[in-house]
Order: C-alpha cells, then sequence, then structure tokens
DNA sequence: TCCATATTTCGACTATTATCGAAATATGGA
DNA sequence: TCCATATTTCGATAATAGTCGAAATATGGA
C-alpha cells in the first residue's frame, strides 16, 4: 500500500458516520448488509449515505454486491488488513512502544534524505 | 479514546505531506524536528507546514515544546498508540484476520442495536 | 537595544466535502 | 407488463480544507 492509497483510506474513516458504517461492518464480516439497513440504523437519509458508502468504496475499505434488490455492503478484509498493517510497518516504524505490539519491520525507509538542523 | 478524538486522528493523518510529517517524526521520535528542517525537507511553504503541523498538534498526535529560537515536533508516542488500539480493538473488533495481528478485545459493543434486514 | 532568524497568523482565494429532497435507475414479483 | 421497493444520481447550497505570500510575533545573540 502506497501513502495515497493510504490517505485515501485514513480519509475515508476520518468521518463519524463513515466509521460507524465501518464498524457496522466489520461487526458483521464477512456478512454484507443492505444500504436501507445502514441508513435506518444509523438514521441517516438514503442519499447521504449512499455518498458515504462510495467513499468507502472507493477507498476500498469495503465491496459492495447486489443480492436481489439489495445492495449488501461488506468490509474488504485484505484491505482492511494492509491499512493496519501500514499504519503499523511503515508509519509506526514497527515500534511496539507506538503500535502497541510487536513491530512488523518497515517496507520503505522513512528517515531518506532528512538533514538535521 | 472516542470515536470524536478517533475522526480527528485519522483526519490528520489523512493527507499526504501530514502522513510524510508523521512518519519523519516518527521516524525520530522521540527526538523532535524544528518545524523549519521538516518544511525544508518537504519542499513546503513554511506558513503551509504551520496550518499542517497544528491540525496534527490538535489532533493529539504530535507535541510542540521550544528549544531555543527552535519549536521542536515530535511524535506523542502515547496518543499514537491509542490510535492504534483504537483500530485494532474497537474498529477491527479484535479480529486477527481484519488487524494481521492476534487482536485485542473490543471495549465497546460494536453490534448494538442492529437490527437485520 | 537592535537585528537576524524561526515560526505563526492573516488575508484572499480555490477546491473539496457534506447535506438532503427530488428525480432517475434497477430489480423482482404480481 | 406494470408496480413496489432499493438504491443511486442530480441539484443546490453551506461549510470546511488547503495554498501561499506578506505581515506579525517571539527568541537569542551582537
Amino acid at each position: 500500500m502506497d501513502d495515497t492509497h493510504a490517505v485515501n483510506a485514513l480519509s475515508a474513516l476520518a468521518h463519524p458516520l463513515r466509521l460507524q458504517v465501518f464498524r457496522m461492518l466489520v461487526a458483521t464480516a464477512p456478512e454484507g448488509v443492505p444500504a436501507g439497513t445502514i441508513a435506518e440504523n444509523l438514521g441517516v437519509a438514503a442519499s447521504s449515505l449512499s455518498f458515504h458508502l462510495s467513499q468507502l468504496q472507493q477507498a476500498g475499505l469495503v465491496t459492495a454486491t447486489r443480492h436481489q434488490r439489495f445492495i449488501l455492503y461488506a468490509t474488504d478484509i485484505g484491505a482492511t488488513r494492509e491499512l493496519m498493517e501500514f499504519l503499523t510497518a511503515d508509519c509506526c516504524d514497527g515500534r511496539p512502544e507506538l503500535c502497541g505490539r510487536p513491530g512488523l519491520a518497515p517496507t520503505c525507509d522513512t528517515t531518506k534524505g532528512l538533514s538535521r538542523p
């Protein structure tokens, strides 16, 4: 996962409603939930939810599959895992004191070109 | 960490320049780096960087401490760790297949009030 | 004190995000 | 085929984010 994809994924989660949507879909994973059910549970207009679902989908965090008359939204497990690994390995530099866990090694050189004052 | 704080932290990281800044500060943690050095390394106007540093600071992800004439910015290790734990425990529901690691237990009920279609 | 330097704040502007109702599209069943 | 339902797209609008140069503020040293 490169920076651009990571920023897209982070942007997608950086909204109260979308965070709630994502959590709901994580809780039901790997099953999907119809758009209407999500809208109803979160008390938001169908058109607003549709906008946010499309943001999450474009970021790759959720998938949409039509099932009869419903469109089921579900977390993309691989993409979610990739984001977590990006944050842990690349962003937190694999340091347990930052990540709260034994670190994964960074996949890129995070110090390149940095000159000190 | 509640949803509001998490959204603030995610928003702060959801920008290419701020993600680069954050990574630089993670790489140098726990040492801080002067604003000017960051601006120079990333090739951005001082005023623009100042704006982004303030976003990161307001989100609690970095701290600022004056040291002589410089203001040193450094990652807030505790806040970073809290964010990671929030994502792992509350957001990923502690599931290894989502988090890429043995899970922490969620600290809240993520399924409350969800009615199925 | 006065100047050079480090950083932030201000101002002005552009672009993007978010909202919701209404209208359009798509699907399955009668 | 025709209708009911699920969802998205389209407007229109308000709010926020992002950019940079110029001006303001703060610190340390001569």
